[in-house]
RNA sequence: GCCCCCAUCGUCUAGAGGCCUAGGACACGACCCUUUCAAGGUUGAGAUCAGCGGUUCGAAUCCGCUUGGGGGCACCA
């Protein structure tokens, strides 16, 4: 078997969608895994949608995703690498011109001067009369005459590649099998040149393809009907014809093709909301194959060990975002402190940019939190609901919140301030989790409290929630000075309250 | 409209003729653990394998039809 080489080709047209970034991950893994070549280009032929920040946002996306490619652009200053380069189709457009000015000599293509009004009334009429829309191919056998005609009329012709009327193209699809498609069903010959002399996408695929020596095109679903168009332009320009496999779409909740109108599809924005990179991957390369055994958390390294194109799904897979943020928690749960430490800063920079909080916390700070904190993150964003409260100057705990269903405010205000009592004297001599909770045990067992009831009063008080990480480690974290100032503005509360309805 | 593809729990999937009275995971319920929230553990409910015909001793698995869904048919990619 030759040589394997693969390739992602997004158009910068819009942010990473998802279904980029997937279609990269299956690229990227079968290259990985047969030991091939993972080929980045990108086709930035439609001028009018293609901007320099999309393509920034694909390029890093990817790169976020651990993605890399083997010959491509660079990111930043970094250079282009490969050598089968340029690997922007804006900068290859002599070759497009080169191989459309090939098959014109060759009589595959020729010159059509149908304006874009005469081509919309064509389809128009065929479409009243119930007709299959396609080119009738007019201008398929003009002279030389009516060509100079058209000319001096100031038409300037697009170029059109013959495809054949009555043939049947077959091709072995990697993930769907046999699949035939009638020549008769392509609409005719394709534009393959716009009248500026710019390429379209079906062209700049088969030549690039062609030129980069791809040997397995894996795609979307999405192109499967157009791959007779490809092949008949291989087979035109005497290229040997790769491997095709059409990966399953990635489908919204109502089971359409996924669009950011029904479902979130920029990769960048699941960044934003604190997925990460382990996890989004583990997720995409699970949707639409799986290993076949019970395996569900999976590395990259092996998702590469395990990959295997036969193995994909035929069928549509909906974005199930309960399961990304699921494998995104047990991902999050495998990252050492360090880690988690450096990824968590990003999002506590943002809620105190936001006001969320009051000021930064230090290293010393986080680290002290990460244990509590680790396995309670579905997202790296959900930090700031978690510990939010400590790095805050003022609490202001709801006293409804704090008084347990078998105490009113007066006996919850008695019950903080023996606790007060006891917490104080602990925090002179060791303020540790282990040290505080064992005098509070016994005080509960001395009253007759359920300990729930003191540890939630205390834990509305401290934290203003009724949902904290474990109380006492809470407290450590909170220091001995605010957790009693704490304890003091919630038993000023309780008390107003006693007094005001008794 | 024409062409192509697809069809197992709500969702992602296992299943390559007997191992399937269909397995796992997410979500959901219960219980255990427990100071709350999580995490973890145990467990429950959840799929007449879209329907109908065939092939076969035997079909979720093979074939055909039907139905349903999706995708494609640009001087977009």
């Amino acid at each position: 078997m030759s040589e394997v080489r693969v390739r992602i080709a997004p158009s910068p047209t819009g942010p990473l969608h998802l279904g980029t970034a997937r279609t990269a991950l299956f690229n990227f893994l079968f290259a990985r895994h047969t030991g091939g070549t993972f080929i980045f280009r990108l086709e930035d032929t439609d001028q009018a949608r293609s901007t320099e920040a999309y393509e920034l946002d694909i390029l890093e996306g990817l790169h976020w995703l651990g993605i890399r490619w083997d010959e491509g652009p660079g990111i930043g200053d970094e250079p282009e690498r490969g050598s089968y380069g340029p690997y922007r189709q804006m900068q290859r457009l002599e070759r497009y011109e080169e191989a459309a000015t090939r098959l014109l000599a060759q009589d595959q293509a020729y010159y059509c001067y149908c304006t874009p009004g005469e081509l919309e009334a064509e389809r128009r009429r065929q479409e009243a009369a119930r007709e299959t829309v396609r080119y009738s191919g007019r201008c398929a056998h003009l002279t030389p005459a009516e060509r100079g005609a058209f000319e001096a009329e100031g038409r300037r012709p697009v170029v059109r590649f013959r495809i054949p009327p009555n043939r049947t193209i077959a091709f072995d699809d990697i993930v769907r099998g046999h699949v035939e498609i009638d020549t008769a069903a392509l609409g005719g010959d394709l534009v393959i040149l716009r009248s500026d002399g710019t390429p379209l996408y079906h062209f700049t695929v088969a030549v690039d393809d062609a030129a980069m020596a791809i040997s397995h095109v894996i795609r979307g679903e999405d192109h499967l009907s157009n791959t007779p168009k490809h092949i008949l332009l291989f087979e035109a320009m005497g290229a040997p014809i790769p491997q095709f496999a059409h990966l399953p779409l990635i489908l919204n909740p109502d089971r359409t093709k996924m669009s950011k109108r029904k479902s979130q599809t920029a990769v960048a924005d699941y960044r934003a909301q604190g997925f990460i990179p382990e996890a989004f991957v583990n997720y995409l390369a699970l949707l639409g194959w799986s290993t076949g055994t019970e395996e569900e958390v999976l590395s990259q390294a092996e998702l590469i060990e395990r990959f295997d194109l036969s193995t994909v799904n035929s069928a549509g897979a909906v974005f199930d975002r309960e399961r990304l943020v699921w494998l995104n928690g047990q991902w999050i749960r495998r990252l050492s402190p360090d880690d988690l430490m450096d990824r968590l800063r990003p999002f506590l920079q943002a809620d105190l940019d936001a006001g969320r909080i009051d000021w930064l916390p230090s290293d010393e700070e986080i680290r002290a939190l990460l244990y509590v904190v680790q396995e309670r993150l579905p997202t790296l964003a959900a930090v700031g609901d978690l510990i939010r409260f400590l790095f805050v100057k003022n609490l202001d705990p709801d006293v409804a919140a704090m008084v347990p269903k078998r105490w009113d405010a007066a006996t919850t205000a008695a019950a903080l301030s023996a606790a007060r009592r006891t917490i104080a004297d602990v925090g002179r001599v060791c303020w540790e989790a282990d040290e505080i909770e064992p005098p509070l045990r016994s005080l509960v067992e001395d009253r007759r409290w359920q300990a729930g009831d003191l540890f939630m009063a205390i834990r509305v008080a401290v934290t203003g929630r009724t949902a904290s990480p474990p109380l006492f480690d809470t407290m450590v974290a909170l220091g001995y000075e605010r957790t009693l100032a704490r304890l003091d503005r919630a038993i000023e509360k309780l008390e107003a309250q006693a007094a005001a309805a008794p």
